[in-house]
RNA sequence: GGGUGAUUAGCUCAGUUGGUUAGAGUGCUACGUUGACAUCGUAGAGAUCACAGGUUCGAAUCCCGUAUCACCCA
């Protein structure tokens, strides 16, 4: 068999995700005898592609199912996109730009069956992105929240909502984003912080005999004023209270008003009260029953109300205008610099407009109690735990949800107005009569819902709620749930709440949340900015393989990432590490004829020492994948195979397998290699899953196994009785010793071809049936061609020397020695080991450490104290030595 | 303004229950093509654990404060 010397990737990972999904490997199998594990994914947009917050989000979900789905428990990742209203509506509407339509010039339905014929087309595409990292999601199970089922849970739990009266109607102060022309929910809205400017405005009193000066980040709302609020406590506004000003630019007048909610501090202390473009303002208008004024439409154009010398220009324009004329006027004090936090629209970033209109909203308080509940009393865990401070504080400070979305694609509202006396009717279909008037004709309501209220369904609307499904009983509450903070409140929190209220049951667990991608500069990657690379170009460069790894590696859980081209080398190296180990077990494997039962190896050091290791890595990294730590179980991962698989035990094995004349010892370490191998790529497979299988299946033609597919192998299990103390001690003598010898070889620069003679004085005897018995891993791994044992230190001179534990080694010269180089690295060596003995006895003379510290702890530095003296001592006679 | 987190080698990070000679990777230096791999090997240098206090026999780790940065909320 050729296998190549570079590890390509492409076509091994097209046929083994091809195989998976054939055989069905992904699909969820019912066995009510245990207990399953479910994910769920985080559905992306139907317009959305690949990006980097996708391949760290969906790596770390398959790697969590992959792992337990080798531990033969019932796994399901329930994948699926959403239908995004505003976005997929955009990117029609877009289209329809280029031909200078709007959607009303097509009308609803006709926009409606366009985007549906967008999403039947194009939709898919992230999908077929996600199969290509590699996802093991149960594609039977894919859902869009648009499917039938799907919409019919949305409509059952808007009518349970409404009838509880939990949902209602009514006209509010809401989010508005006038570039997508519709409500959005609070949370919709990003903050960010932007410098704008305050401006001070003189309103004249209305007999012109002076004026108050307010302060506002907004001028062109002043249009919409019908009032100026102060704090009934402001000594110097007091006497005003009551007075009428002229508003300004116009031939209004406005009373003063006093409020609590006006800050003495802040501005001038005198706010201008606009109740239809303010939400605080609102409020205030509440209380003092003022009219609301109008003065924006829904574009953010200033409309008729605004007065004639603004009608139809837009909200900015309107400003400058505003401004210029009261400068012209003199009733401009002056102009500050002020930071302030400006909301924008999530979907589109457009500067949102406070806007009161009519709008469909969640009570969300009595949803909330449940859910604080169940995280408080530990049902549902946030993983890292601080993010479930961040939950509480947004349960406890709720505020109602704003549903309704002026748009077209989406859940309509199913709400029905009587067309004679307007009684709503709420239900899934066309009402036949009007309950209240006994008429029969209706108008559906023309809004959709936010799509985050079909996402809040997702745990069980998926598996066929209301319908009482086979998988809503084994499935539900599902385990883990894999997001970025960013939408605890959006989608999290929301998901607890309704699962809780319309099931009964928890969504899931466990909530892992990760961190974003940021590039290398610790910058958020951004389309805009042109620093977030295409994750399928680098799948089809370096492989799905080499970018999980990367990426799991270099992510600390619950940490943020930072890519780099860097960092994508760690897994393309990795990657190619493994297959050439695997090509040189390979090669061996086919020439070296024969194999042994397990139980005729003829096991030496190394082969104890390296079953003893795997098994403890089974066991560390175990408890990683338990603990969602998989950063930590690629690196232990990394470590085990690059160190001590590939750069010991496979250099150890080479003595045996290049040594035709024992075929038993040949055969054993053939067997180990392979074992080896073929355990480590288990244990591999949730993180590198296409390589770890094209591999094991290969490795299986040698060490049969029942198993199909290393997707549904069996997990390692550690063997408690394999893990053995004094094997490693044994071994690390050795590797301590190999080490040390490198080191002096290096110290005066020799050749890696040249062998060379060592003298070794030893500490106890008992090391030197083991150095003996394995001589050969000195020659192999220092060139040492003998050793001679010396008992004093004659005729050693001309020899550079190093201490390991109680071994001196020496290795002559022959004159070649550099006196003082050598003094140099002794004298630095002493320095360190005096220190170091120095706060050991620090430690151990100090009487309240003697009385206060747990015995462990004494014995083990006195034992330290030992080891570090005797080492310290040889190396003082070395130096000694030599000034001679 | 409120909250949360971070600060450990040039860079990116581990360090989980307080006892480690504070570890990796990458970068750097030197040598090297040794019968899997130069996407490699061997060895080395590189840290006052942000700063200032405190608790403790003992602090990178726990507590208080300060600074800087990041994110979230208002």
């Amino acid at each position: 068999m050729e296998i190549n010397k570079l590890y390509n990737p492409k076509e091994i990972e097209k046929k083994w995700y091809k195989y998976w999904n054939d055989k069905g490997f992904f699909k969820a199998k019912i066995d009510k005898n245990k207990k399953p594990y479910t994910v769920l994914i985080p559905p992306p947009n139907v317009t959305g592609i690949l990006h980097m917050g996708h391949v760290l989000n969906n790596t770390l979900q398959d790697v969590s199912i992959r792992y337990k789905r080798m531990t033969g428990v019932p796994t399901l990742w329930i994948p699926g996109v959403d239908h995004a209203g505003i976005a997929t509506q955009n990117v029609v509407e877009k289209e329809l730009a280029k031909e200078e339509k709007t959607r009303h010039d097509v009308g609803r339905e006709d926009l409606v069956n366009q985007i549906w014929k967008w999403k039947d087309e194009k939709g898919g595409k992230i999908i077929e992105q996600l199969k290509q990292l590699g996802c093991s999601c149960d594609w039977s199970k894919q859902r869009f929240t648009m499917d039938e089922v799907l919409s019919d849970s949305v409509k059952e739990v808007f009518i349970r909502l409404y009838k509880k009266g939990l949902i209602y109607k009514g006209k509010r102060i809401i989010n508005w984003c006038p570039r997508c022309v519709t409500a959005l929910a609070n949370d919709e809205v990003e903050h960010e912080d932007e410098t704008g400017k305050l401006w001070h405005i003189r309103y004249p009193y209305q007999d012109g005999t002076g004026f108050v000066v307010v302060a506002t980040t907004r001028p062109e709302t002043m249009l919409g004023d019908t009032a100026v609020a102060v704090n009934s406590q402001d000594e110097r506004y007091k006497h005003l209270i009551g007075k009428e000003l002229k508003l300004p630019l116009t031939d209004k007048y406005v009373p003063v008003i006093s409020d609590e909610y006006v800050d003495k501090k802040f501005g001038t202390g005198c706010v201008k009260i606009t109740p239809a473009h303010d939400p605080n303002d609102y409020e205030v208008g509440l209380r003092h029953n003022l009219e609301q004024v109008i003065v924006l439409d829904e574009h953010g154009i200033m409309n008729f109300a605004a007065g004639k010398d603004f009608e139809g220009m837009d909200r900015y324009k309107a400003r400058n205008k505003i401004v210029k004329m009261l400068q012209e006027q003199n009733l401009i004090e002056k102009i500050e610099t002020h930071e302030h936090a400006v909301g924008h629209c999530y979907r589109c970033e457009t500067v949102i407009e406070p806007y009161l209109s009519d709008q469909w909203f969640v009570k969300m308080k009595p949803l909330a109690e449940k859910a604080i509940e169940v995280v408080k009393n530990g049902e549902i865990i946030f993983q890292p735990e601080r993010w479930t401070k961040v939950y509480y504080h947004w349960m406890e400070n709720v505020r109602d949800w704003c549903i309704s979305r002026q748009i077209w694609w989406g859940h309509r509202i199913p709400a029905y107005y009587c067309e004679h006396c307007n009684e709503i009717v709420v239900a899934k279909e066309t009402p036949e009569k009007c309950p209240k008037c006994g008429h029969h004709t209706f108008n559906q309501d023309e809004d959709v819902l936010d799509t985050w209220f079909s996402s809040w369904l997702w745990p069980f609307s998926t598996m066929g709620w209301p319908n009482e499904t086979a998988e809503l009983e084994y499935f539900l509450p599902t385990n883990l749930i894999v997001t970025a903070p960013g939408i605890i409140y959006l989608w999290i929190a929301r998901m607890i709440m309704a699962s809780l209220e319309f099931t009964g049951k928890i969504p899931f667990d466990t909530v892992l949340l990760h961190g974003m991608v940021l590039d290398e500069n610790g910058t958020k990657m951004s389309k805009s900015l042109g620093n977030s690379p295409d994750p399928i170009d680098i799948i089809e460069n370096v492989g799905a393989d080499a970018l999980r790894f990367s990426m799991i590696y270099n992510t600390p859980k619950g940490h943020d990432s930072y890519y780099s081209e860097a960092i994508l080398e760690s897994g393309r190296n990795f990657a190619n590490k493994i297959w050439n180990a695997y090509r040189y077990i390979m090669m061996n494997a086919e020439n070296i004829k024969g194999s042994l039962a397990k139980e005729d190896l003829e096991l030496e050091l190394a082969d104890k020492w390296i079953y003893s290791r795997l098994n403890q890595v089974i066991k560390e990294i175990t408890v990683n994948y338990e603990k969602l730590r998989f950063n930590d179980s690629a690196r232990i991962l990394i470590d085990f195979i690059w160190k001590e698989f590939c750069s010991w035990y496979l250099e150890l094995s080479k003595d045996r397998i290049y040594d035709d004349s024992n075929p038993k010892r040949q055969q054993t370490a053939k067997f180990i290699l392979l074992d080896i191998l073929q355990t480590s790529m288990r244990l591999l497979h949730p993180i590198m899953p296409f390589i770890s299988e094209e591999i094991w299946q290969s490795v299986k033609n040698y060490i049969p196994t029942d198993e199909e597919s290393l997707i549904i192998a069996e997990f390692p299990i550690c063997d408690e009785n394999l893990i053995n103390e004094n094997i490693h001690k044994e071994m690390s003598l050795i590797q301590e010793l190999i080490t040390a010898i490198r080191n002096l070889r290096k110290q005066v620069n020799l050749s890696p071809a040249i062998e060379i003679e060592i003298a070794i004085k030893l500490g106890d005897n008992s090391q030197k049936n083991l150095i003996e018995n394995y001589k050969k891993y000195f020659t192999k791994l220092a060139k040492v061609s003998s050793f001679a044992f010396i008992e004093e230190k004659e005729k050693l001179a001309s020899s550079i020397a190093s201490v390991v534990k109680d071994i001196e080694i020496y290795l002559p010269l022959e004159g070649l020695i550099d006196l003082e180089k050598e003094r140099e690295k002794l004298q630095k060596q002493i320095g360190k080991l005096e220190l170091e003995l120095k706060k050991i006895s620090g430690k151990l003379n100090n009487e309240k450490f003697i009385s206060k510290a747990p015995e462990k702890i004494i014995l083990k530095e006195k034992e330290k104290y030992e080891e570090v003296k005797v080492k310290l001592d040889k190396i003082v006679e070395l130096l000694r030595g030599l000034e001679k």
